[in-house]
DNA sequence: GAATTAATGTAGGGGTCGCTATATAAACCC
DNA sequence: GGGTTTATATAGCGACCCCTACATTAATTC
């Protein structure tokens, strides 16, 4: 499977997979957020013991960045996708509203965006991760709109930025897929007016 | 001042206000949210011990939802004026969404709103208090909705609401008065070409 | 005055938090 | 085998969490 059938390093092999274990960590942290994750949830759920934990990832905040890197690489939205040059930026950013809201719902034990969520987090070093990624997602929207929308980029990054977090924190409310599409296409509603193609 | 000239009670007097307390306590509560704000920071702020604490508001939630029904009577967005009968619905939702854009971002030191930031903490008792609040007001602004545009009143109102979660979100990630502003005008620009008037 | 009522201050219980000191176990190289 | 290296398991530290038992103080009523 995923055997990497390197000649095995010197000292005592690995119990578990680190891998593996920031994907189990990333459904404990999206389903009940960063705060309320103990370091003994995560190594309970790993079967390993606290000092395996940390040799392995230097603290609590250090796994969440790896979490964090895991779920923008393939959890998070594919701007780079969404994002076409061939199309209406209107049209793209629509695409992007709409994609958050069926992912942000998708999945009832794990709603709204983990990145968005950690960056509201009470731990400074985890919310400084969260945030880099939030505003290195946004200069990704802001460059897009501003080839072609030079004016309008900032705002217009804004009020996306702002209708992905309202998303979020309505998914994590309870919102359906259903209600946050209808919510995001009001909010593309407001880009096609301010954007023409 | 706030003198209450009754017959004094029968035993020992408190030696605090408890209605100053609230609002010692919101200061607290919208600064750093319900979870980072501890019983210990509270009393150290009143300058009481915990007994007192205890003996006044119960437990940490039940000072919470003084806090809250303080909060939404004092400085909560006024629904009941912004959503006028003599005006377009909405003209109104935008002067609602302009409201939450200013106060959201007022004060540095207390950002977004306490409601429904209180949503999404880790205690199961305080978070239904805020959830209470934030179901009320929502309830308020899809009968107004409702009124004129019955078939709409539902989607409307979870965009209104979900566009107030993300202001609120993005005031408390640093978002200015003018960003937020240009963010509510956008989401206002939607709701314009959705309800006719 | 004595009895009653209620709020106070002191002190700490019981729990969880993130994290670590220490010794042991399991692999390697020679 | 002996020596080195690395991960493991056991056990627990210090800090903080929410909350409370208990004796004391300050007001009332009688």
């Amino acid at each position: 499977m995923t055997a990497t059938n390197k000649s095995r390093p010197r000292g005592r092999p690995r119990h578990f997979d680190p891998e593996e274990a920031v994907a189990t960590a990333q459904r404990l942290f999206h389903a009940r957020g960063y705060d309320a994750v103990s370091v003994a949830d995560v190594t309970q759920a790993l079967g390993i013991n606290p000092p395996s934990f940390y040799a392995a990832f230097d603290n609590k905040a250090g796994l969440f960045a790896r979490v964090l890197d895991r779920y923008s690489q393939i959890d998070g939205i594919p701007f780079a996708d969404l994002l076409r040059p061939d199309r209406p930026v209107a049209t793209s950013l629509a695409a992007v509203l709409e994609e958050a809201a069926r992912r942000y719902a998708a999945d009832p034990a794990a709603s709204g965006c983990l990145v968005l969520e950690g960056t509201r987090c009470n731990d400074g070093d985890a919310r400084q991760a969260a945030r880099a990624l939030n505003v290195a997602a946004e200069g990704t929207i802001r460059d897009y709109v501003a080839a072609r929308h030079p004016d309008d980029a900032d705002r217009i990054t804004d009020f996306v930025s702002t209708t992905m977090s309202g998303l979020s924190a309505k998914a994590r409310n309870g919102h359906s897929v259903d209600q946050l599409l209808a919510s995001a296409r009001l909010a593309s509603q407001a880009l096609a007016q301010a954007l023409p193609a």
